[in-house]
DNA sequence: GCCGTTTTCGGCCCGACTGTTTTCAGTCG
């Protein structure tokens, strides 16, 4: 059993515990538990195999003994015990925004709801709304989260694809009758969700290719076999295509699946008004011209033989990248390797899951100068949130860690993540927010204000002038929950004019502020922080998912503080502050 | 179920918001 599927259970555990009134500290444990198997630095599962497990930290003794169970048994008695009757549509209901254990007993001992589809049912019927604490507004709430479920549905986050999509990418330049390899589709292009994989491979047997990409492990089913392309469901439920072509056609191929359906659709008459017909095969003249067959022998040559400068695939999404082409070379996009240092990232002194020295190790690994702290402020009650006298404390505490960091290479920038109160002041005053090396200001609750008030109260935080950088600033969670409703092009303005720097979230559930809104930022000068807002050592990777959002937005490493060397960034976080 | 300069059983995270109620339960962060 691998560590995922450990997590999954122990999670399940303490669902099901909840639906059952179980102790909750119990409860907790099983989710500690899980997060603690998730973030462990190593192979937990061989170590569970050979009872090496003790002195973990949240690991008990009840604990180990189950993982050691599932490690080498692949299973856990207790846990199919405990979810007799539940199947795994089952535990998708806890994944309802406003569906708790508490409704989802209710529906479930009164109704016989066991999937998001009984629930449905149920809602439109009119039953549920008869039943003792619920309501017609439940119900109501109840259908608009199915609605916004169902029109994500078949929908993956990027966390979900990209090590499927690096794993197979893998195997495929194995195979030694491929030639070329390539995703394509709008995971090339760095969308934040995906519906599909699209791989594209040049090969001579493409038969014997497609056999062997239907037999790779990761495989569920087949949904489809051809001579020259096949579709599969991976064991996660997501699809996958393959495409085998000549390694004449591989450029045209890779430039028609890459998209986006807009951009092909203007590249198209572009190459018509110069006498070219283009399609996935080709860029061949029409009948009747005089134009001669250009020579392609990858990607950029369609771009060049159409008069254009190269179009990063992240870029291709018909919003000027072609007109822009046409005229000059386009901006040179932020790569992983131009980050410096990250900042907003949590550790044990609020819900992180690693210490100080843990993140600050683990972001000297990653190549990095620097490490912002900016842990929880006291609002955040669930979160661990810290108050004045502890924060001050954990400045005090990174300021002797960065003494240890011989002939400054490396240093911790001790922030906050202060809560953005309902009225748009801070959860700390001035005077503990001035001994700060930075502060990241954000919206933790309150999320049904209504615009206009929203909006007022973030551009309230941003006139602090201790406010560094604006957190996550529509508060979404990509596939779950809807951005609140704030007046982002005001916020941009409001930004601009305080000198306030804009995050881009770079978790995978966030990705926030959103890629759309970046050229606008930029165009107002308005400066970009990519953010992990990790809470553990591995979320510090996520910079990955930060990376490919921000190369979306169009910027380059001049838009984006942390790929200051560590000798520039700290004077520009005082900037703002300075200015006034 | 985990943890401990309390070493062995008691403590472990709390307030806002919403909708359903008429004093509070459930959900969320």
């Amino acid at each position: 059993m691998t560590a995922t599927e450990a997590v999954t259970i122990f999670e399940r555990i303490a669902l099901l515990m909840e639906l059952k009134e179980e102790n909750p500290f119990k409860i907790r444990a099983y989710r500690t538990g899980a997060e603690v198997v998730e973030n462990f630095p190593g192979p937990i599962m061989q170590l569970a195999e050979k009872n090496e497990l003790a002195g973990i930290k949240g690991l008990g003794e009840a604990l180990r003994d189950k993982l050691h169970e599932m490690a080498t048994t692949g299973g856990l008695g207790f846990y199919d015990k405990l979810r007799e009757g539940f199947s795994d549509d089952f535990f998708e209901l806890f994944e309802v925004q406003g569906l708790g254990p508490k409704k989802i007993k209710v529906l479930h001992e009164t109704f016989g709801i066991s999937s998001v589809a009984d629930l449905k049912r149920v809602c439109e019927s009119g039953e549920v709304a008869k039943l003792a604490g619920f309501g017609s507004k439940t119900v109501v709430k109840l259908l608009e989260s199915l609605a916004f479920r169902e029109t994500h549905a078949q929908e993956f986050r990027g966390d979900q694809v990209a090590p499927l999509a690096e794993e197979i990418l893998g195997m495929l330049r194995l195979h030694p009758e491929i030639t070329r390899v390539s995703v394509a589709g709008s995971y090339r292009r760095g969308k934040e969700t995906v519906h599909d994989l699209d791989f594209l491979v040049a090969t001579r047997e493409p038969k014997l290719v497609i056999e062997d990409f239907v037999g790779i492990p990761q495989v569920q089913s087949i949904l489809g076999q051809g001579e020259t392309k096949a579709s599969v469901l991976l064991r996660n439920g997501l699809q996958c295509d393959l495409r085998a072509v000549s390694n004449a056609q591989f450029p045209f191929a890779l430039q028609y699946f890459t998209g986006s359906k807009e951009h092909n659709v203007t590249l198209r008459q572009r190459a018509l008004d110069r006498g070219l017909s283009l399609n996935e095969y080709g860029l061949k003249p029409v009948e009747g011209s005089n134009t001669v067959e250009p020579e392609v022998m990858e990607e950029g040559d369609i771009y060049r033989a159409l008069g254009l400068s190269w179009i990063e695939p992240e870029l291709r999404e018909n919003s000027g990248e072609i007109q822009l082409a046409e005229k000059q070379p386009l901006p040179k996009l932020v790569e992983l390797s131009n980050l410096r240092g990250v900042f907003h990232n949590h550790t044990t002194w609020s819900d992180g899951v690693a210490s100080l020295e843990a993140m600050a190790e683990e972001a000297q690994e990653l190549g990095l100068q620097y490490l912002g702290i900016a842990d929880h402020s006291k609002s955040s009650f669930q979160a661990n949130g810290l108050d004045a006298v502890r924060l001050l404390k954990q400045v005090e505490e990174i300021r002797a860690l960065n003494a240890t960091y011989d002939g400054g290479h490396f240093k911790i920038f001790a922030g906050s993540e202060v809560d953005i109160l309902k009225d748009g002041s801070l959860d700390f005053d001035d005077e503990v927010l001035s001994q700060l090396d930075y502060v990241v200001a954000s919206v933790h609750a309150s999320f049904t204000l209504p615009e206009a008030e929203m909006t007022k109260r973030i551009i309230k935080a941003m006139e602090n002038p201790y406010v560094t950088m604006l957190g996550h600033v529509s508060g979404r969670l990509l596939l779950q929950r809807p951005p609140y409703a704030v007046d982002i092009a005001a916020v941009i303005e409001a930004a601009a004019a305080t000198g306030t720097i804009i995050e881009l979230n770079a978790s995978p559930w966030r990705l926030d502020m959103d890629w759309r809104w970046w050229k606008l930022a930029k165009e107002k000068g308005v400066k970009c922080s990519i953010n992990p807002d990790a809470h553990s050592p591995r979320g510090l990777q996520d910079i990955f998912y930060g990376i490919r959002a921000a190369r979306k937005g169009w910027l380059t490493r001049e838009d984006i503080i942390n790929c200051l060397p560590l000798s520039k960034v700290d004077e520009f976080l005082r900037a703002k502050f300075l200015s006034r």
